[in-house]
DNA sequence: TTTATAGTTAACCATGTAGTTAACTGTAAT
DNA sequence: ATTACAGTTAACTACATGGTTAACTATAAA
């Protein structure tokens, strides 16, 4: 078996997938709200927003505070952070390791529009 | 609406939630290497095996060239780029952003062992 | 005390995903 | 020409996900 460990990788990086929880993570970046206020300009019904609420708040991403009637939500940095940091790290392994024949294959992909060996369009 | 555009963060992000697609990724940055080699150590049929480079290729994370009957498959780093840059602008903005309460909240949750107005264990 | 507001829970539906096995294609080796 | 090997395709299964509506709880306002 491979050395992969089932962290929370997983769930953070599953999170992030869906465009409506990244928007409420870049929102919450602004500052804490409440639910109704956050599920405002979204087209969805309050139950399936919240359920994105309850997805993130599983993965430990958001947190909230309750003042009567009203959830204060507010961003939880740390899980956001390992995924950040395992790209980082890819990113920064990566650059280093390149050999010269995937420096020829990336650079012929990116000048031309098109190569006979890249079968990605 | 709110202001997210699709791109492909969703297709991304949904590429690095599952554990054997980040560590073909991983496996990659040290180099080229074909199917059959990437697939050894998993505990998986090799049609489940290229599924996930299929979609590793549809996100274009990977391409790959032909030799013989073999295919060298290799890292894209653009795709990932994406991503990265994506968290660690979000990183860099939260944390300008913090406003005093936040950075309340996140002190008392990391020194002791659990606050009263944090609901997420 | 009745009504409105914030948010949740439950039951349901449609679709997508990760895996399986079996059968296939194409290239290389005997 | 036959066999072995690298990899794909197809058909299927099980389960997770993202959405819906309807009914509920709890706090606040009239």
């Amino acid at each position: 078996m491979v050395n992969y460990k089932k962290h929370n990788l997983d769930q953070v990086f599953s999170v992030l997938s869906d465009p409506t929880r990244r928007a409420i993570i870049q929102e919450l970046s602004r500052g804490e709200k409440t639910v109704k206020k956050m599920a405002e300009p979204f087209d969805m019904s309050l139950p399936a927003f919240t359920k994105h609420l309850k997805v993130l708040e599983n993965a430990g991403l958001v947190s909230y505070r309750k003042v009567g009637k009203y959830k204060y939500y507010y961003l939880h940095p740390k899980g956001i952070d390992y995924a950040t940091n395992w790209l980082n790290e890819l990113s920064s392994y990566w650059k280093g390791q390149l050999t010269s024949l995937e420096k020829y294959l990336l650079d012929s992909e990116e000048n031309k529009g098109g190569n006979k060996n890249d079968h990605n369009e």
